[in-house]
DNA sequence: TCGTATGTACGAATATATTCGAACAATGGA
DNA sequence: TCCATTGTTCGAATATATTCGTACATACGA
């Protein structure tokens, strides 16, 4: 796969990025790259396989909250800050403050 | 069944609050609430079964987003504004405008 | 007490998600 | 070119959610 796809900011859904936050997997990703900034996708050192890692990062980015950029054989992974907060003003810091909160 | 369960304040969990948002009719129900209030299960007027709404609710219910109150044959649900807020600042608030925006 | 109104509980069918091993693709270095 | 690294895709098993008809519970008025 040459290019990944990223639905454009004006495209980002409400449920969709809600149902993408709501599982705990996914929503330590998310924990992590706000903690870290942009990470490749074995440095999160999150305990599961590859494959559904790899699941997970596919729906997380094809819900519009994380951008993933490929450079050699790597992905690297980030969130969408701007995007969101352009599309959900508050939703995505309101998110991040409860993790922040929770340590 | 004479009461309802709600969860505590302190008890609400961010993936399972999220989770309950990301379904369309369960957001639907979240907008009409928002917008006129406290309302009883059936002037809600939500195109579907009695059995499905009242999954829905439930749903909300047990998540911690609405409030049951049983009033003779009637449950009226209202939002835990201040519940919400307190235990996830500013959650609500960026979802709620989310779909202020969308009218 | 009987009937109506309001809504839940149950159960089964269907739909959707998650998990993960195995095979595969792409890159870059030796 | 061969191999290791990084990560995806596929497919099947499992788990979880949704939908909704039917039966049930409760309250209230006639």
């Amino acid at each position: 796969m040459r290019t990944l796809y990223h639905p454009r900011t004006d495209e980002l859904n409400l449920t969709t990025v809600l149902y993408a936050l709501s599982d705990p997997i996914r929503l330590n990703i998310i924990k992590i790259l706000d903690a870290k900034g942009e990470q490749s996708c074995s440095s999160l050192e999150i305990d599961a396989p590859k494959s559904t890692l790899s699941h997970h990062f596919k729906v997380l980015r094809e819900s519009g909250i994380v951008h993933t950029r490929i450079e050699g054989t790597q992905r690297f992974i980030s969130i969408r800050y701007e995007d969101l907060n352009a599309r959900f003003p508050g939703l995505l810091p309101a998110v991040l403050l409860n993790f922040r909160q929770e340590e």
